[in-house]
DNA sequence: CTGCCCCTGTAA
DNA sequence: TTACAGGGGCAG
């Protein structure tokens, strides 16, 4: 489900429950999510801290506690909302917390793929040297991402979805920043023109600046969204579809084990 | 680089 | 019943 606009999202709503608050119960219901550590000692842990700042980076949600950080990643279904107290979370809860204001919050995954984990100081640094760039961060220029590329001989779509190159783009909005651009995704990233990545450069900035837009609003009432419900996709998904800009139809390959999807009409 | 794995749900 | 799913880590 989530990459950077979802899980930007998702991130406003658990700052919202968790600054300033005091973390007073917490339920880990599926030991995996927090492996290699054991859900006693990360709750232990825990308890009676005090969140002083969420912030997301990539597609990571940190909780910044008194002297240690809590590790978020949503994976595929993950997903993070406010219940009124942890004995009303849902089957499909991975984990929950409760608050010093009564109120609750849980981490809801279906698939149970899901990461939380506790992070001292170092190994918040060991994790931060090893996220890329963020595309939504003034860091993000186009001479810094040119840079990376130019040094990247995998595939352009590859390339993008590495997140210790460039941070939170996903299988979709990877293709639909890629479609924006005119760029064939199976390109070697290392050989486009200077030209081509600033314009994928200004590409990707578009697509997710409007991709958090669009998630921020479909997230703010809680539930499930679809995808197509609140963000229009040009070619992810749509294999067979006309392309919305030359109306050739979209095609669909496999690279580094999932799908692909470009318009070979308008895609170089 | 490819392929497999984690796990569950959904659609063809 | 099978294939596939928006993520990522690992082995070979």
């Amino acid at each position: 489900m989530p990459e950077l606009p979802e899980v930007d999202a998702v991130c406003r709503i658990a700052r919202r429950a968790l600054l300033g608050r005091r973390i007073m119960a917490a339920t880990v219901c599926r030991a995996r999510i927090c492996e290699p550590d054991s859900p006693r000692d990360l709750i232990l842990a825990l308890l009676g801290r005090r969140c002083r700042r969420v912030e997301r980076l990539g597609k990571n949600i940190l909780v910044l506690l008194d002297d240690a950080c809590l590790r978020i990643h949503l994976r595929m279904t993950g997903n993070l909302y406010p219940i009124a107290s942890p004995a009303r979370r849902p089957p499909t809860a991975v984990a929950a917390f409760e608050l010093d204001d009564g109120s609750g919050l849980v981490f809801d995954d279906p698939r149970g793929l899901g990461v939380l984990r506790l992070l001292l100081p170092h190994q918040l640094e060991r994790l931060l040297a090893s996220i890329g760039l963020d595309p939504l961060l003034p860091e993000f220029t186009v001479e810094r991402f040119a840079a990376l590329a130019r040094r990247s001989r995998a595939a352009v779509k590859t390339f993008l979805m590495d997140q210790r190159r460039v941070a939170g783009l996903g299988n979709i909005y990877a293709a639909e920043a890629l479609h924006r651009a005119g760029i064939d995704p199976r390109r070697r990233a290392c050989r486009l023109s200077r030209a081509r990545l600033s314009r994928l450069h200004r590409a990707i900035v578009g697509v997710l600046q409007r991709a958090v837009g669009s998630a921020a609003r479909a997230y703010r009432r809680p539930g499930q969204f679809a995808e197509g419900e609140y963000f229009r996709l040009a070619v992810y998904g749509r294999e067979g579809k006309p392309c919305p800009r030359c109306r050739r139809p979209i095609r669909r390959l496999p690279q580094g084990g999932r799908s692909s999807y470009f318009c070979p009409g308008c895609q170089k």
